[in-house]
DNA sequence: ATAATACCGACAGACAGTCGGTCGGTAACA
DNA sequence: TGTTACCGACCGACTGTCTGTCGGTATTAT
């Protein structure tokens, strides 16, 4: 008894299921069979409106980055909000997209598959740059930020913060955690040629519990002065 | 007609065999029969050495790191090399490593797999940025530089230069890799709080062809001045 | 001779993708 | 109106590849 569906219908049908399963499992986890029956379909199908199970991938991020890039995009364009206030707002766009997906997008970042985890990375990155570069130029006519490379910075704060925090590239402590957020914001500031401390509400970009002191390296690192 | 061999000497007979074919096909697209066809084995002679596939790829890299930061700290500790060009010298270990696999090492950069890569730069990430930050704190002492936080500055100046100068995160012209190598500098001087123009001797990491002008972000994005 | 180690190759199961065939919906034609 | 042809969506058995397993064998050292 089969059920014939337009294909746009029936391309999201899958993409939904692929969503929820890749965050569950991750996309090696996850094999075509389990999208395909959590959908209800054959493997026919599957294949008629996907090449690939890499397809499957490509076209979910890219449903994604239509998405994150159409909210950021959005927030940016609001002259009304201060500058600094728009780039938190941005970096938040990125967490945090249509309310009820905040959960998946965290998952999503999750290192369940390197080559999505890296295709998802090079969406954020690409797409996301240039629209926080806009907003620092902004920054920049109002002498709040002092580079000649607003592109560039905005890149190296973006992927350190990619690596860093979002991935398990470095595994941290709650301690080494707090400490590498304060040094973040420190040399976010210092790159972007910002005022010592008028960035500190980036960090409500991490959410509560790191405090505010003054700056110093808590890293097993603080210079031996011996 | 079976030959018997020393369990370490076969070990790494089949590492061998796997650099080379990771190499040229990449994590995924060498099969373990094309490994143990290459070093002449049975199956089960190649699982009697390793527990799995991805447990190869980890030897391969254990070796590599323990190469690697061998290399690195020897360079690191010679102090009567002036520092900047030690800095120089362990980000070159990184990329010439045991002189005659300076290809292999530069194609085990390239994303012929995303979970290999993404294991070669965590290795980099966490064992390379102890060795600078100590050279950095040497640094200090010196006035060279000033910053509180010397571990999580190189650690943001290597995460950087991996994600855009090493992988394919960011695809970049002639041009714009200059621009970016630029920036790069100029943005790494700042980090560290060195003298402006300081560390242009980093340029030499990237090749020749990138000539020497004043500041300038030739990425579309000098800031819109109407 | 015995025990431990290294080695062998057939096999099983999982998986992504293929391919010949079917079916529902629609347009064209008599 | 009924029939036919066509198109796009769908079906499921099958294929080939791959990783890892396992019962068995050969070699070496004692």
């Amino acid at each position: 008894m089969r059920v014939v569906k337009e294909a746009e219908e029936r391309r999201n049908e899958i993409l939904d299921a692929a969503d929820e399963l890749f965050n569950q499992k991750g996309f090696d986890g996850t094999s075509t069979n389990d999208i395909l029956e959590k959908v209800g379909i054959a493997r026919g199908t599957l294949y008629y409106h996907f090449k690939s199970k890499e397809d499957i991938m490509d076209a979910l991020i890219e449903r994604y980055n239509v998405r994150i890039l159409g909210a950021a995009r959005e927030v940016a364009a609001d002259k009304s909000i201060p500058v600094t206030e728009r780039i938190i707002r941005v970096i938040m766009a990125i967490q945090i997209s249509g309310g009820s997906n905040k959960e998946i997008m965290e998952h999503i970042h999750k290192p369940s598959n390197a080559l999505m985890h890296q295709k998802i990375q090079k969406v954020i990155i690409n797409g996301i740059t240039p629209i926080l570069a806009g907003i620092i130029c902004e920054g920049i006519e109002q002498g709040l930020f002092h580079t000649p490379f607003p592109y560039e910075c905005m890149e190296m704060i973006i992927a350190y913060a990619n690596a860093v925090f979002d991935d398990d590239m470095v595994d941290l402590t709650t301690e080494e955690r707090a400490s590498r957020i304060q040094a973040y914001i420190f040399n976010t500031e210092r790159l972007l040629g910002a005022e010592s401390g008028s960035l500190m509400s980036i960090m409500q970009l991490f959410g509560s519990g790191t405090g505010s002191s003054s700056p110093e390296s808590s890293h097993d690192f603080a210079c031996k002065t011996d």
